[in-house]
DNA sequence: AAAGTTAAGGTCAATATTCGTCAATAATGC
DNA sequence: GCATTATTGACGAATATTGACCTTAACTTT
């Protein structure tokens, strides 16, 4: 349960919650050394963890006095998490991306796990009768579900 | 008898009992080893057994530190409660039913406001889909309308 | 001011480590 | 016997780690 890249991103977490500002600045090289690992590794858990869809924007610069500067985003208006939701979900998605999202959700503290739980359940039971019940094709599943998923988070987002 | 799958669905209730979290992690490889069985075993055991509509809820990730983890969101619902929304649900609801049963166990208390209103939305969007995409009968949407609505209660385990 | 030097950060590909899926088979329960 | 459930294994997909090589910006020297 060690992992390097999730010890950096409680780490880079941490350093955003004890600041009053909305961003941090990391020096990649220091981190690395710190950490004891190369600095591309850096690079990794930016762009695996501090993703826009988590939240977050990352600025850099390279050259002389460069940096990583991490932000917080916060979508307090109803419309802009609306938004947000509408980039989040899409066209399509399949069960596995509706885990992944809820899942995010729950942790940005959007959701409950009841409500998550919820959602996973229409979801399968959707996917169950399509497959099973109507023979929809995959393609036209995902978009069902996608539609769904849509549906009830904007409830949620707007409610 | 004793199936390995029960076995294993066992030993990771016993986990999930025998600590204060609220999830356990699991590693798939390790598992399998300690049960001597194939890797996609302990796959089939999650998919058969912790399921959402039982009130679980799992995510996983793959790759270096991989894991499964397995959320309980709530005890075992007592027998009585299983039949209790066999009883209020029935076999076929229409709209109006589900609007009244769910006022009412948002007036006791069971559900809350939000949970209410992504049943309300997952019904509606159902009825939807049966009635204009595919073209489906009153009563066959219905039904699967009380499908709907059982699972959904059922998941959250409430009575 | 231009050119060179130094000190950052970025990208990409190779490799290793997990987990997931699917379909074939076997076993079990009715 | 037939239908459901369980077991297995081959193959695929995702994640983590590392290092070699590239780009950019500030500083230094001429």
């Amino acid at each position: 349960m060690a992992s390097l890249t999730r010890i950096i991103e409680k780490h880079i977490e941490e350093l955003l919650e004890g600041t009053s500002e909305e961003s941090v600045f990391l020096s990649r090289k220091d981190l690395a050394q710190h950490f004891g690992c190369v600095p591309s590794q850096i690079n990794y858990v930016i762009r695996s963890r501090f993703t826009p869809e988590r939240g977050y924007i990352v600025e850099s610069q390279r050259g002389g006095h460069g940096y990583i500067r991490v932000i917080r985003l916060c979508l307090d208006m109803p419309e802009e998490r609306a938004n947000h939701i509408e980039e989040l979900v899409g066209d399509t998605v399949n069960e596995q991306d509706i885990r992944r999202i809820l899942a995010n959700l729950q942790y940005r503290g959007i959701i409950t796990a009841r409500e998550r739980l919820l959602i996973e359940v229409a979801a399968r039971f959707q996917e169950e009768i399509g497959r099973d019940l109507l023979d929809l094709s995959p393609y036209k599943r995902d978009s069902l579900h996608a539609e769904l998923l849509k549906r009830l988070l904007r409830s949620l987002a707007l409610g």
